[in-house]
DNA sequence: CATGAACTGTGAAGCTGTAGACGGGTCAAG
DNA sequence: CTTGACCCGTCTACAGCTTCACAGTTCATG
C-alpha cells in the first residue's frame, strides 16, 4: 500500500505462496522470477507484478511443467502455452503407464496375499463382482470387451491396466476381444 | 574364462544388461555393485557372482525401487524385500494419482478441443457411450454408481479420476452416489 | 549502547541416476 | 613406429530444489 504499491520481501512472498525462501532465491538465480526492485539495503523487493508472475509459475508447476518451459511461456520466447501443455499431457500419459506397469510387476511378484487389504487398486475380481451385481452376465461382459476393443483399443488396454491385470492376461483378453470369440476353457 | 570362471569388464557387463557403462561405474562408487576383483592394469573385473547381483539389481529397478533400498535389501541390512516392495507399491499409487491429477488439470484448462483427438484418455462420454451400447440405461448407470460408491468408495474415486472427470463433477457424482439419490435436473 | 532474535544476503555443496567429455592405455593393422 | 579404433578411469553436468556456512541488517529489549 502507501501509494507506491505493495511490496514483499522474499520470505513473505514465499509464505504467501506456500514456497520456501530458498525456492524463490533459486528462481531468482535462474532468472525465472527476479524481483523488480531492491531496497537500499540490498534486500529483494517484490511488487504486485512479481507476485502475479509467481502465481502463474505456481499454476504451471501444478501441471508439472518444468521451470525452463514455464520461463519460455511467460517470456513469450517462442513457446506457446497450449502446445507445451499438450506435450506435457502426453508425457504424463507415458509416465502413468510406466508407473502402473511397475505396480503390476510388484503385484504379480507378490501376489495379492502379501499386500494385505490394500484398497489401493481395483482388482479384476472387484470389478467383475461389481458388474455382476449390476446385472452383467459373463456373456454380457464378454460382449462388452469385444465392443470396447473394437471401438477404442487403446483405451481398452488402458482400462485393463487400470485393473492391474497381468500382461499375459491382458494380451489374451484383447486377443479374444479382437477376434470376437472366446477360446474354449 | 580359463578355469577361473567368466569375468567381465565394465562395458561388457553393462551391455549384457542393457545399461550404460557409467551406470555401473556409479553403482561401484556408491557401493551397490563392486567388482570383486581388479585386473593388473586396474580395470574392473566382474565375475559371475557380480553378474548375478546385477541381475537382482535390475529386477528391483524394474519395480522402481531406488538404489538405496535395493542395496539394503541385497545386503540384508534390516530391509525386507516384501516390506519395501509393499511400501513402493503404495508410493506408486500416490504418484499415479498425482500425475493423473495433473492430466486432469491440463484437460480442464484446455478443454478437449485443443488436445485434438488425443486417444490418450478415456473420457466420460466415451465410457457412457460404451455402457449404453452394452445395454445400460441412465438409471442402470446411476444404480451402478451407487453400488460402486458404497462397496468401494476409494476405488470409485479412482475410477472417476481414471475417466478424467473434473474435481467438482466427481464430488457431485460421489455425493449423490453416497446419498443414493440423484438431485433434480 | 550492547545483546539477541529474526531477518536478509551470497556462495557452495548435496541429493538421484545417468550421460557425456576428457585424457590416457591397449592392441591390431599397416 | 605410427595410426586408428577401442577401451579405461575420473570429472563434470543435468533438475529442482534443500541444506549449510557465514556475514550483514533490522528491531526490540535491557
Amino acid at each position: 500500500m502507501e501509494g507506491l504499491g505493495t511490496t514483499y520481501t522474499v520470505s513473505v512472498l514465499a509464505r504467501k505462496f506456500g514456497l520456501s525462501r530458498t525456492t524463490l532465491l533459486y528462481y531468482d538465480k535462474i532468472g525465472l522470477l527476479r524481483p523488480s526492485r531492491r531496497q537500499e539495503n540490498g534486500y529483494r523487493a517484490y511488487d504486485a507484478g512479481d507476485a502475479a508472475r509467481l502465481a502463474q509459475i505456481c499454476a504451471y508447476r501444478r501441471y508439472g511443467l518444468n521451470l525452463a518451459d514455464i520461463g519460455r511461456i511467460l517470456d513469450h520466447r517462442g513457446s506457446d502455452a497450449k502446445q507445451v501443455l499438450a506435450r506435457r499431457f502426453e508425457e504424463l500419459g507415458v509416465q502413468i503407464q510406466e508407473l502402473r506397469e511397475q505396480q503390476r510387476q510388484i503385484l504379480s511378484l507378490m501376489g495379492s496375499e502379501h499386500l494385505e487389504r490394500t484398497d489401493l487398486v481395483m482388482s479384476k475380481a472387484d470389478w467383475t463382482a461389481l458388474m455382476r451385481a449390476a446385472g452383467f452376465s459373463d456373456a454380457d461382459m464378454f460382449a462388452w470387451h469385444v465392443r470396447f476393443e473394437h471401438q477404442a483399443p487403446e483405451q481398452h488396454l488402458k482400462f485393463l491396466k487400470f485393473l492391474c491385470i497381468p500382461d499375459e492376461e491382458i494380451h489374451q483378453i484383447r486377443a479374444w476381444s479382437a477376434a470376437g470369440a472366446k477360446p474354449d476353457g
